[in-house]
DNA sequence: TCTTATAATAGTAATTGTTACTATTATTAT
DNA sequence: ATAATAATAGTAACAATTACTATTATAAGA
């Protein structure tokens, strides 16, 4: 239960605890247009439900392979290297980038230690 | 109908011409061991049935918001970009960076003149 | 070729995540 | 207090996908 990018099974078991009377609809509509709106941010990973971040500066995730955690790049990855990539694209392709969906997955400090 | 990136439903559609008697679930079947066997590759897209690529050279995707054709980024996008991009983000992590999944949207060259 | 073992398939049912709908209950404005 | 508006619970519907099972192919051996 990724408290941090819950998804909208955990906002609800969470939220149930202060009003049991709440409804699963309500957790979804609500997140829902929250997301629409740009107060929290939607995240989708392949495969998986989707989870919602209330960090709405722009930052990118990295999922352990390993324990499944989910960790938020802090600051901002130089600005100029995401312009760079995204020069890259346009060249590539010719299309102007307005939107940028980057993941990454990978073995975490944690589990790496573990291993050996 | 993005043939170049179909969904499941769009190879069964064009398979079903040749083999009318195929069902949708081999389909899936048959897709899902080629895409576990890195035959060939599944994409997701946020909020969209899952495509298949048969290209199977590292390459991006990138979705025109306007007319949802999806462009592919020819020959590799200077390496180095990547691995910078890789570096980022396991400095701001601790992640060590096995997987990048990146797609961007935008406005493709065709939409853009159509425009104005 | 006949026989058996192995694998793949069709067709359907089940699952998961999510949205839509509707009657009811709050909330707000009058 | 009353009417208008909005939000909710609860359930049904939905889409994408997987699982299951009985049947049909395919391949391998005798």
């Amino acid at each position: 239960m990724e408290m941090d990018h819950p998804t909208a099974a955990d906002v609800y078991e969470r939220v149930r605890r202060e009003s049991p009377q709440i409804s699963l609809g309500t957790v979804y509509r609500n997140l829902g247009s929250m997301a629409d709106e740009g107060t929290i941010v939607r995240l989708s990973f392949a495969g998986e439900p989707d989870r919602f971040d209330p960090n709405t500066v722009e930052h990118y995730h990295v999922v352990c392979g390993e324990c499944g955690r989910i960790f938020d790049t802090d600051d901002h990855i130089e600005p100029e290297l995401l312009r760079k990539l995204d020069q890259a694209v346009e060249r590539s392709t010719g299309v102007r980038v307005q939107e940028r969906v980057l993941s990454f997955s990978g073995i975490c400090a944690l589990c790496a230690t573990d291993r050996r």
